[in-house]
DNA sequence: TTGGCTAAGTTAGCATGTTAAGTTACTGGA
DNA sequence: TCCAGTAACTTAACATGCTAACTTAGCCAA
């Protein structure tokens, strides 16, 4: 195979979650998908779980069973939206909250030394990592409303 | 959250993963995962699991349950070493090697695609993303060895 | 020849991703 | 008023990661 960017882009990805995994769950006890439920919560104060999941970028599904095991772990709170609708609001608890803070100081401070010995440009590998992001999001939009 | 690299990766990866699962499923009717251990087979001619597993950077029981599969389907040939020792020695059958080399084809014209559509020059980041993949395998073994 | 060591692979059980199908809460027209 | 439709969420079953613990095969020293 000629080693491909998908492959390359796929076998780092998988290494950096693997050692954010490793750290968060050693120094604050939590696997690092629910550390990134809980730090996407913190920014989107009250979102729906809908809204939660697109921004994680994973189904449905996936969100419902994460929330109820933090909601059960005392990290993050679920209500019913009061405006009504079959809805749930989310919020973190004060624990919750803290827990994001911490994590995020650690896990940036590991990932910047990282880049920073690699002797890649952090900045521009920032950006175009963000724009084709930004651009497999549309193209894929594009493909859904062809279908 | 200040938005971070290791997110944007995360997500990124995450769906190209998926694209490229729900393509080959497609037009190939076989999953990523199990396509990125077929193709490695091809490169690896007659590597051991525990080979394939530290290139596709999963573990060996992954690729024990994986390799299984891929036999029961008829894609890969298990065979012990005939040099002796605990060991399977890997390869692609006839029907395996078609589907990798029609998969690659597939794959990597859509990838090539995105990224031409993104603006990013392909060359340089994947000349970054393989840049940080070898310091961050650099520091991970120094971190064990330190352990 | 045998008991311990090492390397390679497997098994078991859990976490978290998926899709498909079911449930719940509201809305709007007959 | 009530039924059909829509949006949001949940449940069930499966795929594929992981770690911990176990098994298998060969080697070597007593």
């Amino acid at each position: 195979m000629e080693r491909s960017l998908s492959f390359y882009l796929h076998v780092l990805t998988a290494r950096l979650d693997r050692a954010a995994d490793r750290i968060l769950r050693a120094e604050h006890n939590v696997s690092y998908s629910r550390f990134l439920a809980l730090a996407l919560v913190g920014e989107l104060e009250g979102a729906t779980q809908r809204v939660l999941a697109e921004y994680l970028g994973v189904t449905e599904p996936s969100v419902s069973r994460m929330t109820g095991v933090l909601a059960g772990e005392g990290l993050l709170d679920v209500q019913p939206d009061p405006a009504g609708g079959n809805r749930r609001r989310l919020r973190l608890t004060e624990r919750g909250a803290r827990l994001v803070a911490a994590g995020q100081r650690t896990l940036e401070d590991r990932l910047a030394m990282v880049v920073a010995e690699s002797g890649v440009p952090y900045d521009q590998y920032v950006r175009y990592t963000a724009q084709l992001l930004e651009t497999f999001d549309r193209l894929e939009r594009e493909r859904e409303v062809s279908t």
